[in-house]
DNA sequence: CGTTCTTCTTACGTTAACGTCAACGTCACT
DNA sequence: AGTGACGTTGACGTTAACGTAAGAAGAACG
């Protein structure tokens, strides 16, 4: 009854994923839920990460990319190489983010414009009325 | 000597992707290059695909969903059921593109911090002067 | 206590997007 | 006619991120 443990299930339906994608991920070492017994239940901690790591997968990130930078979210990491080198990363990802950014607002703006051409297009050849091509 | 036509390698050379990449999206039917004899040719029009294939890419659309989008882009489109279809779609990916633009807005204010973040965690491991855990 | 449900492990299968390798053709020289 | 350099077509290999199926084992229910 405690909402601090969930099970598999439970997880699957609150993130939309699959037992086997949970598994995959703790194959991975990007989760390690309590194992009681042969099962598994899922804390705050791991329901944190696994909204960063479906977050991650959302922008092209790779799980391994992922999984480094989990490092430096991890309140209780007391490895200091392990935090230099994921602070390292970060810096990079958060460049990569923003150069994903500006070349996002490109593209949106570069299909507003094609769409709107594509509807002219499309009204042109639907009624030749004005401007239209034979 | 002619610019409008480059051959497979100055391609590579130009847009920084392999041989067996421009002949995979080939089949794939995302490029149709010139054919002389069994050697290829590409147009502007071929160079414009390919930037946007690649540009696709980078935001995480398959090359399928880039496919169909390509029809958009074609100006010597005459197929309205096509152009409807691409129009639709391209309506629902630039939904897709936007959200997610605003997902990577949150997601790098939130780096941003964890960054910082991770800066102090860093600076009070190495040199514990203020507040610092014990 | 037998059945059913959930979860577990193990392991092979799948898809996308190419990489890699073999065997061959064809210019451009020399 | 020989020799590279570049290009082509199969065809099999590879990696990431899971899907799927088989079989066992513990929990839950009537």
């Amino acid at each position: 009854m405690t909402e601090t443990h969930l099970t598999i299930r439970q997880m699957c339906d609150a993130y939309d994923v699959t037992p086997r994608t949970l598994r995959f991920y703790e194959a991975k070492e990007l989760l390690s839920p309590i194992r009681q017994g042969t099962r598994r239940f899922y804390t705050r901690r791991e329901r944190a990460r696994l909204k960063l790591i479906l977050r991650g997968k959302r922008f092209g990130f790779s799980l391994e990319d992922i999984r480094q930078l989990l490092d430096l979210y991890d309140t209780s990491n007391q490895n200091i190489a392990q935090m230099k080198r994921a602070y390292e990363l970060a810096q990079e990802r958060l460049g990569d983010m923003k150069r994903q950014r500006s070349e996002l607002d490109v593209a949106i703006k570069d299909l507003e414009q094609q769409i709107e051409w594509g509807r002219q297009s499309i009204a042109s050849l639907t009624s030749p009325s004005s401007t239209a091509a034979e």
